[in-house]
DNA sequence: GAAGTCCTTATGTCCGGACAAAGCGTTGAC
DNA sequence: GTCAACGCTTTGTCCGGACATAAGGACTTC
């Protein structure tokens, strides 16, 4: 009779031995310093899968700190999904590996962050009449005059998207050699707009010819796309993005947690 | 001279009236009273973008609470994208539509909640040996036995997506009626299993023949995909789907915020 | 051995207070 | 008109305390 594999886990009841310290004259706020103390403590492998971490109230007062400053640290690692907290039982490690957050991200870093040496060839940069999805998605009347920006995107040398944008006309200028170098939110960034969020549509579909013959697939290959429609933080639509990747050459990888 | 469309928002310096009380001999907590008031008003259009909230200790004055129920209340918004807060300004509210949350959840109670009436149709439930990488995903030793379930999902009718998971073989039965009648998750949750977090990868392919059969596309069509290895509570891998969806009849739709 | 009860443990909620830091508007100097 | 300094406003951080609630383990009964 094999011991079945889904046995519950047993909790090791000592809680890891930590060094944790907070330093009180750093700008840092304690509660984050902690935090990050804690995630390179599950990173370097000194707290594991199961591993309790000690009851808030004790690892406060071993800390010389209040508990809800404790509790706030211990939040943001919840929230990445790296522990989880039990009732009668304490905090422990769920997972390991700190995968990358889920936010909103301009894919010209994240690829930059990956090591893949993004480059970008714009291919066109120009002014002229909102398409009308275009246009419902800014809240512009139709026909409005937006900025339309196609660029490709290359790893090492290889093409892996095409990437077509469109921004209200007056909210900035984008100079063909700022886009070439960097991405474009780092380009709104620097001229003062700052982003809350994004709607994103991820679908499929087969490549158009000049789709294909851009980015260098087959005709008709299935690509990996992704629309979306960038606002800032007073809540305006500030981008519209219809982008269209090689699905041979990029996914969307991301966790998800169940929330509740 | 046309006006700029991106000229800063002129923000509302009277906090909005609003119809605010919390229920004490509720079980329900304080803070999510508040929050779920707050959130229908923004839904009801009583606070629209760029309203004010009142100051956190006003608000908290008026409503007999202390400031960080209050701001538990309003954090979660927030994390919602509702709101944005402004040191010397105030919280004012940026989207009003409240998007899905993104978390993980099942494709059958993703399809239910959006009115699409989901069916399943199981296609092959058995055991057998665990392909190399179901056996990696899993975490298990190559060609150990797992449960290999295929299922076609369909919505009024139509196929949709066609779902392969594999399971440990020892976690849990998984009769074919209920399989049938419900989505999978939802049964691994009847059986005890705490889902926690759930690793993902999105990308695009042509589809097979028998895919393309099963989902009623035409052969080679582009075709969206999903893999994920979902993990419990206690950081252990339960499940490895591979999921194959029409391109035509679905997208992947989510919200991301900018965190930090 | 299984089920129920009770106790212990640790997180969840809530409170009230104080001070720091960032944003915005006003004022004054040039 | 522009820029810098100042003051006010509001959020961000932190504290210490108390009580409620859920989960797990130990004990008892059948």
């Amino acid at each position: 009779m094999m011991p079945s594999r889904y046995a519950p886990s047993v909790p090791k009841h000592e809680p890891a031995q930590l060094r944790l310290a907070v330093d009180r004259a750093s700008p840092v706020p304690l509660y984050f310093q902690l935090a990050r103390q804690l995630e390179a403590a599950i990173e370097d492998g000194a707290l594991t899968p199961g591993s309790l971490l000690g009851n808030e109230i004790e690892l406060a007062a071993s800390l010389g700190l209040s508990r809800p400053t404790v509790r706030q640290a211990i939040r943001s690692l919840v929230d990445k999904g790296l522990l989880v907290r039990r009732r009668g039982v304490g905090t422990q490690v769920v997972h390991t590996d700190v995968a990358r957050p889920l936010e909103l991200s301009s894919l010209y870093d994240d690829l930059a962050a990956a090591g893949l040496h993004p480059t970008t060839r714009v291919l066109h940069n120009t002014r002229g009449p909102a398409p009308a999805e275009v246009a419902a998605a800014l809240g512009l009347p139709e026909s409005c005059q937006v900025s339309v920006v196609h660029r490709l995107r290359l790893t090492r040398g290889e093409p892996m998207a095409y990437l077509c944008n469109y921004l209200p006309s007056d909210l900035l200028e984008l100079p063909t050699a700022e886009l070439e170098s960097s991405g474009l939110y780092a380009l709104m960034r620097r001229h003062g707009i700052t982003l809350h969020s994004a709607q994103q549509s991820v679908g499929a579909r087969s490549g158009s010819a000049e789709e294909c013959g851009l980015l260098g697939e087959p005709a008709g290959a299935a690509l990996l796309t992704m629309r979306r429609i960038s606002y800032d933080d007073r809540g305006r639509p500030v981008e519209y993005g219809a982008h269209v990747y090689r699905a041979s050459r990029y996914t969307f990888e991301f966790r998800l947690l169940v929330r509740g």
